[in-house]
DNA sequence: GGAATTATATTAGGAATCCTAATTAATAAC
DNA sequence: GTTATTAATTAGGATTCCTAATATAATTCC
């Protein structure tokens, strides 16, 4: 009855069809493809990485990931080097001229901006809201790699306010904030331990 | 400050990266591409279609949907019909095993159905509620083709009771539902004019 | 009615994605 | 020290996906 979870499968997977071609597009306009502009963009924001992290982050096969790599080496905008911890490994590093490039790469496809800032305030806080959970228990149940965000931060209090507007607290900046400010990469995250991230992801989600 | 638009983007961004990779698994356990399963699926639920239309709503090119229909048809899962009001058009219809085959075929990811079923109703309402905003608003800008969704319905009647949790009304079925019920892809979905499109849609955005 | 324009789909050509399976090399375990 | 395990690449091949060009049919304009 109240069970829309086939709808919203059904959104995502038409946003993920648009969001594919209009990365190709955007991509295309740098002469790159999706899969080489979201390795550049990746770099860009989090410093070189590691070959099979970068391939699990984008969710494909570590032979894709060489490919595309070898593909921007021959281009110019990215290399190898090794890692001194571990010689087996590879880190990808971009070049100046990747890093140039990289920069020129949108956010986010064109269109969607203006459809965003449309919203009201309190549409986009609980669509963020929504999103993040869904991310978090795609995390939980290992489908897709943990990442920086509010919810498995160490500097994370779900709900230590009442002001229902801003009902959380980042330890961190010692600042209250609402569902509209959740991070998902936030540059100064820690991950906090697996009993203490179960506990704040019951407590957020649990208050409706 | 309250804009978290660039991590909503960034949120479907992740989404959308999951989607594909969870199409790759699904699609291959039937020995078929997520173009070609998305073709399947579609012919499935919505009957034989254009082969233009199959690409608006894919997101691709003329020549990669003809393409992918090809493979679809050397694997007999598909064929090709004149169409007789058009014979520039063709038709792309299942054969029997393709309709077979597009039943195996999941609704969604593995991984997402107990994610969503493990959010709160309201949860789930703001989520759909949000996305739907979304869609309609990239529909509205040209980005993704028109469906058959509440928000362009002409049975659709935003806001029409007092009732917080119900307050829409669908004319066709002539009863109240709520956020949570709003469909995407409705088999009773009837084209409503532009101007009562944007009409309801005003009225539907404006009451958050 | 006939010519020009537009629309639909396919073909041509080529780069890149993306997979699985097999290989090389380095680390970890015993 | 030998045996796993892990990281990355190579090999091989089907498919995606693009743009540009082509054939055909429908539409529009005189």
């Amino acid at each position: 009855m109240s069970a829309p979870a086939e709808e919203i499968a059904h959104a995502l997977s038409r946003l993920a069809l648009y969001w594919r071609a209009a990365g190709w597009r955007a991509a295309g306009a740098q002469g790159l493809t999706p899969t080489q502009a979201e390795i550049l963009s990746r770099l860009a924001a989090d410093g070189p990485m590691r070959s099979g992290d970068l391939a699990r982050q984008l969710g494909v096969s570590a032979p894709t990931l060489t490919d595309a790599v070898s593909t921007l080496a021959a281009k110019g905008l990215a290399g190898r080097q090794p890692d001194p911890l571990d010689r087996r490994a590879a880190r990808v590093v971009l070049t100046p001229r990747g890093a140039e490039t990289a920069a020129l790469l949108p956010e986010m496809p064109e269109a969607i901006a203006p459809v965003l800032d449309g919203l009201a305030d309190s549409e986009r806080a609980g669509l963020l809201r929504g999103l993040t959970l869904v991310i978090r228990g795609l995390q939980e149940a290992g489908a897709i790699p943990v990442q920086r965000m509010c919810l498995t931060c160490r500097h994370f209090r779900p709900h230590a306010h009442e002001d229902a507007a801003r009902p959380h607290h980042c330890a961190f900046v010692d600042a209250a904030f609402g569902d509209g400010a959740l991070r998902l990469a936030c540059a100064d995250h820690e991950e906090a331990p697996e009993e203490e991230r179960a506990r704040h992801f019951a407590r957020f989600a649990a208050v409706a």
